[in-house]
DNA sequence: GCAAAAGTGTTATGAGTACACCCATGG
DNA sequence: CCATGGGTGTACTCATAACACTTTTGC
């Protein structure tokens, strides 16, 4: 019941990023050593002896990918015996997200060959983390509808379309504008600045921004954050 | 970054049962050895180099507890370096549910000293157990919500009233008899079996029965399945 | 016939949904 | 003045919420 138990523990991240008005974006790492040596990987590796999980993905990431990231919380613990072809690893996986200013992958790092890839056109991914990937996909999916975590995939200032955009792509749905507008504003925890966006053709937008303080309070009181469209 | 990592895997579970008209149970045991001994505990252990963690987890309650289970599902992974005194481990906790039938721990086994806590009268818990309960704790508060799982709480046929007051004592909310029920059925669920059940005193009751097939084909056609009242 | 729990229907209110035109800018 | 995307209001429908009396049994 103790003594010989061989069992290594490592973290993976799935970090998501969005390009305005296209789609949705992973981050992946190629991977230098053997198993699936070149093969596409989740950034992540084993933990060290004294320091928490969190601790762990962060500097991973750093390390792997200097992408800086702005929300982060715990996936799901993948331990099947075989899911690494050599030793026992189990994998506590983390869920992340980043704001479109922070998507720069540093290059000045060890494994240097990070790279976004967008969630439609993957390569084939090493051990189970296609697996993983796609419990990060759907936990992004249904969090979306619950969790106002949409906001950390904009950047602090956005126009409206941005977000609408935003969730028709995640959630793969038509949204009626006028509607989620005006839910989203019910809320309120979404303010007006007083700036204004030009770009490209058409009517410039006013940008807007999210109150998290404001969310903080609201929740204490039992407010309940909820988009859904049929 | 390989070959001296030092950490052990340990799996922890929050078993909950629920006691009709009454309160909620949790199963703990009495820890037979250092750090902590005689103290209460998760039902738990360390995870063999060759099993999975699911089965990890149902092997230790058996051994530790006797006791089936009805409902499993991974919780959540503890991993801070001094949550155990002496060596690194992490958990991997799950989240069970048990049926009033269920209920018996068996006295063959190691630890004997298994049982049955009232939620609201737990004693002192070892380690960071307490944070783990809780985290269960608010898993089930919220699922109830969200997920049919109030039924394996309860046996294959129940009174509809059980259904109410489970529902009342885990959401620590007065609910509308009328509306829960009819809101519950609308749903398609679950099915009136033509027996009755007599049990001190007032009307006798309909048994009802939760059409798990049922439920599974509308999960398939995005059916929604949400309960919630003010 | 009294106590205890089961069973049942209607109305009012508010949230969700569907829907289409005008506005501001750049070229 | 045309193309492009931004910004806005109303009416209908359906789900939720509030609410109280009758029925069946045991004692």
């Amino acid at each position: 019941m103790s003594g010989n138990q061989d069992i290594k523990v490592s973290v993976d991240a799935v970090v998501f990023g969005y390009e305005s008005k296209k789609y949705l974006s992973v981050l992946l790492i190629k991977r230098g050593v053997e198993p699936f040596k070149g093969g596409w990987a989740l950034p992540g590796g084993l933990v060290l002896n004294d320091e928490s999980l969190e601790d762990a993905v962060e500097r991973e990431l750093k390390e792997e990918t200097g992408v800086a990231i702005d929300y982060l919380e715990q996936l799901y613990t993948f331990g099947l015996p075989k899911r690494d072809p050599r030793n026992r690893v189990i994998s506590i996986s983390y869920f992340g997200l980043v704001k479109p200013n922070h998507f720069k992958i540093k290059a000045d790092t060890d494994a240097v060959d990070a790279q976004w890839f967008n969630l439609n056109e993957l390569p084939e991914l090493a051990f189970d983390h296609q697996l993983i990937l796609d419990t990060a996909h759907q936990r992004l999916k249904s969090k979306l509808s619950y969790q106002p975590i949409g906001f950390d995939l904009l950047n602090d200032e956005f126009p409206f379309s941005d977000l609408e955009n935003l969730y028709m792509t995640i959630l793969e749905k038509e949204i009626d504008r006028r509607n989620f507008r005006k839910k989203m504003l019910s809320f309120g925890i979404i303010e007006e600045t007083n700036k204004i966006e030009k770009i490209g053709s058409g009517r410039p937008a006013k940008l807007f921004k999210f109150n998290k303080n404001k969310f903080k309070q609201l929740t204490v009181n039992d407010f309940h954050f909820e988009i859904n469209f049929v």
